[in-house]
DNA sequence: AAAGAATGTCACC
DNA sequence: TGGTGACCCTTCTT
């Protein structure tokens, strides 16, 4: 037989013998899932008395749904108006064990995501002893509150044409957002002006992998790509320069082009720090704006790389993540292939691996078996994580992989964001949160949502100095803002579902009139709508008739 | 309304 | 090791 592809729409035909008085199917599509499993593939039926009876004539031809996932009868897994019913056939698509499904994962139904606690460890090595001495007075001893907003609003900004890929703040211009999308478009927006924003759609042919402002020039924005190239662009002017482009010769075929995913700035050694598809990495003096040195196997060979980061308080760490299933902690005055720090072992591909922002003494990494891992102290015992946060973030070739960001403002750097993948019925709309986690518990601090998105919202950042979430949610950028001030409270227990816009929603959608003019794309929910154009990119609403 | 396309990762040979 | 095909709770266009 062929190999059946996940494609296959239509239900199996199965030829079966029916009792010679049944009624015909009035509809074939209407037929309802039939309860009792394997029944009509049997090639006989029982009589009346029990016996088995070879059925010979008629036959009629029906269509048998079967699960989509595992082809067999007895149940269909999908959505079931908002919510998605899984194949019991398979490992719960949460947790990714057996014997149960996602309805009933028990990371599911309690707020604290399945944390796996940390075994207690002795500080005992000359590393943490520095640590516990210069460092640790910088976290205060008792964790403050978070201050997370009861209500908030959300601006839709459209005006990429595919899917985002990262979002950038600026770290001291408060409302500049850099936008990367999948075909290589920068976008530059004042999200309080929204009339001041550009798009630069040359700098790069395809992907924005990873983009930083310049530390000691913040108008100047770097850039890596799937093109193989990384940029330097004059954020007023769009002016861009090419610091390096590892396929000179063009499309010479898949095998050999080569892409840059990870990157970041190291300010201290003012360069810039680039990773490839292959494993390497590369650097390039900021002053010179050419490269230094010669690339460096950090990762598997032929593997990507996928982030960089240079911690934030000591200039020589670096961290590395990607698809060899590693993040690697390294010692810049001591790169060469081999002589990583610590490699964290991971189970699936890691998506991204980011020092804590003040300290620099916490990982975070997100990585595609569902789990967040968390290592409390770099100068601790590296061996395992010290907690792993399983959540829902999985990856799919059609999606920006997930990636948990830090709260550069929690001065107890234990909140992070992420968006989740799976749905939530919300009163018969199936959405994807944004999380908030506390790291150092596991538990589901918030969640936001807004029934005028249903799509999934894998690129989140939080602002470096405001109440501003910024998400990347297919081609569509959202500014989240507490909707007053006055009305910020603390954080209790029990986690807060934030729903924004609710009341707009229908009154959004009569509005629409199809209009595709984006001069005018960003509006506020919550506030007055001004125009029918911009309310229309505000219903990007899915098919499958789940409002 | 439903099909088609775009197209990373992983297991398997 | 490199090629192939299955997998995936997508999202948008035709």
């Amino acid at each position: 037989m062929a190999p059946q592809t996940r494609r296959m729409a239509f239900p199996r035909v199965v030829v079966a013998p029916r009792e010679t008085d049944s009624e015909q199917s009035s509809s074939e599509e209407e037929e309802e899932e039939d309860p009792l499993p394997e029944y009509e593939s049997e090639p006989e039926v029982e009589n009346g008395n029990g016996d088995k009876v070879e059925q010979k004539a008629p036959i009629t031809i029906t269509l048998k749904k079967v699960c989509k996932v595992c082809k067999k009868a007895g149940h269909e897994a999908g959505f079931k108006g908002a919510t998605y019913i899984d194949c019991p056939m398979k490992p719960c698509f949460l947790c990714k064990m057996p014997g149960h499904t996602t309805m009933t994962c028990p990371h599911r139904v309690t707020t604290e995501h399945g944390v796996i606690p940390a075994p207690h460890r002795n500080a005992c090595n000359p590393l943490e002893y520095v640590f516990e001495r210069q460092l640790r007075p910088r976290i205060p001893l008792i964790k403050p509150a978070y201050v997370i907003p009861d209500q908030v609003t959300c601006g839709v900004i459209r005006y990429h044409s595919r899917r985002v890929t990262c979002l950038e703040f600026h770290p001291t211009k408060n409302n500049i957002l850099l936008s990367g999308d999948k075909k290589g478009q920068v976008g530059v927006l004042d999200y309080y002006k929204t009339s001041e924003k550009m798009v630069y759609g040359n700098i790069h042919s395809c992907i924005v992998n990873n983009m930083r402002f310049n530390p000691t020039n913040d108008g100047a924005i770097y850039a890596a790509s799937s093109d193989g190239t990384i940029s330097c662009t004059d954020m007023e002017t769009g002016i861009s320069l090419s610091l390096m482009n590892l396929n000179p010769d063009g499309w010479q075929g898949p095998s050999s082009w080569r892409m840059l995913y990870g990157m970041d700035i190291n300010p201290e050694k003012g360069v810039v720090l680039v990773a490839d598809n292959c494993g390497f990495l590369y650097m390039v003096d900021m002053r010179s704006n050419s490269k230094s040195g010669e690339a460096i196997l950090i990762h598997k060979k032929g593997s990507k790389v996928v982030g960089l980061h240079c911690n934030p308080i000591q200039p020589e760490l670096l961290l590395s993540c990607g698809n060899d299933h590693f993040a690697r902690l390294w010692d810049m005055r001591r790169l060469e292939a081999g002589s990583s720090l610590f490699d964290l072992a991971h189970r699936r591909v890691v998506n991204s691996a980011y020092f804590s922002p003040l300290s620099g003494s916490k990982i975070l990494t997100t990585s595609q078996d569902n789990r967040l891992r968390i290592w409390d102290s770099i100068f601790s015992n590296m061996d395992t994580p010290s907690r792993e946060i399983v959540h829902s973030h999985d990856f799919n070739r059609h999606l920006t992989p997930f990636r948990a960001e830090w709260d550069p403002k929690d001065p107890s750097e234990s909140l992070a964001v992420i968006g989740r993948y799976i749905s939530e019925n919300y009163n018969g709309a199936a959405l994807h949160p944004i999380d908030f986690i506390d790291i150092s518990t596991g538990q589901l601090v918030a969640e936001v949502m807004d029934p005028n998105i249903t799509t999934i919202s894998p690129v989140n950042k939080l602002h470096p100095q405001d109440d501003v979430l910024a998400s990347g949610s297919s081609r569509s950028i959202f500014i989240w803002r507490p909707k007053e001030k006055s009305e910020l409270v603390e954080q209790k227990d029990e986690r807060k579902i934030i729903v924004c816009g609710r009341a707009e929603k229908k009154q959004n959608r009569k509005l629409g009139n199809g209009s595709d003019d984006s001069d005018d794309d960003i509006t506020l929910k919550g506030k007055n709508v001004k125009s029918k154009k911009s309310v229309t990119k505000l219903t990007p609403y899915s098919r499958k008739g789940k409002l």
